[in-house]
DNA sequence: GAACAACCTGGAGCGCACTTCAGGTCAAGG
DNA sequence: CCTTGACCTGAAGTGCGCTCCAGGTTGTTC
């Protein structure tokens, strides 16, 4: 009985890319960054992602996507890989990078009112300018 | 009568960065870029900025803060400068990024949920290991 | 066994949005 | 007058996150 001898599928770099939307190129280069850990390797040499991987590269993105720093991440994988005592602090990354995120949600619903407002300008001008 | 010789308040870069915001050398930036048009000058050439340049800047950081790029933000002020027949493409270029504002906080939100799921797991986690 | 695609590596290059620099001008205070 | 600080210009530099390149290996297909 294998206890989790890596998850049944296994990816090769292309279908790493189109599974994720994330280019072969970035993917090494967040390995390189050691964003992204033990990658298995065939014989060849070639790249083996497993399904794990894939989860992870989408956490990577969706943190990313919102902000976080390359070096953040590398930080917070750093934690990961030194065990479960720097839970707490990977925590409060999560909680600090959680209310940033907020942040942007407030901005951009402002951003919205804005051009609300402008397209409302618009809109006026354009009734304006041929009344009939 | 004067019709709107410019508005009362002037203010100097020092000043304007102040109230904005936004650096003395970004501002610069803004006006080599052509996303800031006319800015008054003293007789010393020092730039004086107007109360309606404040106002447009904000505008140009609420869009560019969203993703706008300057390419586009440029044109659209070109757009503007070349008179109220353009209001059409302005109007359908601001419907596109507000479309692009929506999808980030679509994005956002959905990154807020798995931003809790994680931060869910570290709490289960600590629960789990020290059991009292 | 030859060609071709997919992969490998280390390192250089790129695009964007600023930011800094060098070298000078202007205006007010002592 | 002389200094000091805020300002001016054109141009070069920076930091980030990729992205591309050169030169080589692997492995499938005809």
């Amino acid at each position: 009985m294998t206890s989790s001898p890596a998850t049944g599928a296994v990816l090769s770099p292309a279908e790493m890319s189109e599974r994720t939307g994330v280019s072969i190129d970035t993917l090494r280069y967040y390995e390189r960054e050691r964003l992204l850990q033990n990658v298995a390797r065939a014989e060849s040499g070639h790249r083996r992602y497993s399904e794990d991987d894939v989860l992870w590269v989408e956490v990577l993105r969706c943190l990313r996507e919102t902000g976080m720093t390359i070096e953040q991440l590398r930080h917070y994988c750093e934690l990961g890989a030194q065990g479960d005592h720097t839970e707490p602090e990977r925590y409060r990354m999560l909680m600090t990078h959680r209310a940033l995120v907020e942040d942007q949600i407030a901005e951009r619903t402002q951003a919205l009112q804005l051009i609300d407002h402008k397209l409302g300008f618009y809109a006026a001008a354009a009734a304006t300018e041929t009344p009939s």
